[in-house]
DNA sequence: CAAGATCATATTGGATTCAATTATCGCATA
DNA sequence: TATGCGATAATTGAATCCAATATGATCTTG
């Protein structure tokens, strides 16, 4: 009957899923006896997995005050951007390395642009994590575990944004959605015919897109002057 | 009279430089009690403490087992040098666009070289962590946290590593001390002169040379087979 | 009516406690 | 002598408990 999943493990799990999804805005402050109840556990796993989580600067931690969910500001934004470029490229160029950037590879993520596109655009969220494990299996294929864990850091830094981008943009702008499955579809032909300088290029396009997309979202909700433009200018200004 | 540090960071700090400096090896177990008793402590915060170095990657942990200090084998060594390699260098380049690079931090590391070259070499851990700080120094005029952040964890996962070298191979070999201070010396004059890629190359030859020497030591003391390289093979092995 | 002090409550950080699991040591056996 | 087994002790994981602190509501006062 035991789950053969520590506590703390678990609470780590549900709580970065809950910032991942988008569920607990930046900002948010994270009361530990909530999360124990919620779980059925006692506050001590619960500490635990705040701890964790603050390593990985998902959550930040003030003396006394407790924790709360990072805030990630626009210039971080661009920081982190700058460096998944380098390392994505790089990860790139080991699959290609290893030998892994082709015919096989491009049908694995064809598999997965497919599930992208039958999934209707107002789930935002599953959108957001299918878009990021297309992403992943690109990535992973490098084979490189210390660059994964690196870029999954980064990716969960920036996760809620990208929530809320397709919350704001991508689920009503058909548009621009037909664009970034068309860029989807030429990252995929460049992987199959294995030209790893050309996936980077292209790598770098769509991901220049998606900064773009985020701070027209943010323009958008500012404009709208929603509740979710509250929390977002919330998690926005430090 | 209560320290403005949470018992929990205490020790997280504390562990952290125990095993930096090369006094808790690879694959040694933590006993938490342990300590919990020498810092005074109970076992709650020393418990979150490991979690937040789990979450670094700087220690392991096995459900019911307990918590030991992370091994680094070989191949994740090469790993880390080659996201090291690419880090390193936009690091410099970063510092050069925000015009850092120049006499001012030139004379800043002069200072650092100048503490290194008085240190007696006998000293291995300060040693490394001298070395370190002189690195982080260039480093962190870049200004770009994300990217201090990766480099400090990655060169973490290795300080222990570094520490050996300096034991094995840096106390007692005089002419690899005369050369790698002299590289030192050519660095500091490319940076002086503001020259980003000539400071990148030679960043990159010092760091091929680091991991040279580093296989070096182990090779050196597989041969004399003493305790410490008993205590590197078991580090080695997964 | 707004700004600030005051007190009650909620929440945190950490110690203690306890059940469950794992490691260790001695012993028997091949 | 090496190997497997079993009892005991050590250690872990987690709940409970307690003191210190922050938060927030109320009341005062300019």
């Amino acid at each position: 009957m035991r789950s053969n999943l520590s506590a703390a493990q678990l609470a780590t799990q549900e709580l970065r899923e809950a910032i991942l999804s988008g569920e607990l805005l930046p900002g948010v402050r994270l009361v530990q006896e909530q999360f124990a109840e919620a779980l059925g556990l006692s506050r001590v796993p619960i500490r635990e997995a705040l701890r964790a989580l603050e390593a990985e600067g998902l959550v930040t931690h003030v003396r006394g005050a407790g924790y709360s969910v990072a805030k990630v500001d626009v210039e971080t934004l661009h920081r982190i951007q700058r460096v998944r470029r380098l390392l994505e490229a790089d990860a790139v160029r080991q699959s290609a390395e290893e030998g892994h950037l082709g015919k096989e590879l491009a049908q694995k993520l064809a598999e997965r642009h497919r599930a992208l596109l039958r999934l209707p655009p107002e789930r935002a969220s599953e959108m957001a994590s299918s878009f990021r494990g297309f992403h992943f299996c690109l990535f992973e294929s490098s084979e490189n575990p210390i660059l994964l864990r690196i870029l999954r850091n980064l990716w969960d830094a920036t996760d809620s944004w990208r929530t809320i981008y397709y919350r704001a943009v991508f689920a009503s702008d058909a548009p621009h959605r037909r664009a970034v499955f068309a860029k989807q579809e030429k990252l995929i032909a460049a992987i199959s015919r294995g030209d790893a300088e050309g996936t980077i290029k292209l790598l770098d396009n769509v991901r220049d897109d998606g900064i773009a997309s985020v701070e027209q979202a943010v323009r958008t909700l500012k404009e709208e002057n929603q509740w979710q433009a509250r929390l977002m200018l919330q998690a926005l200004e430090s």
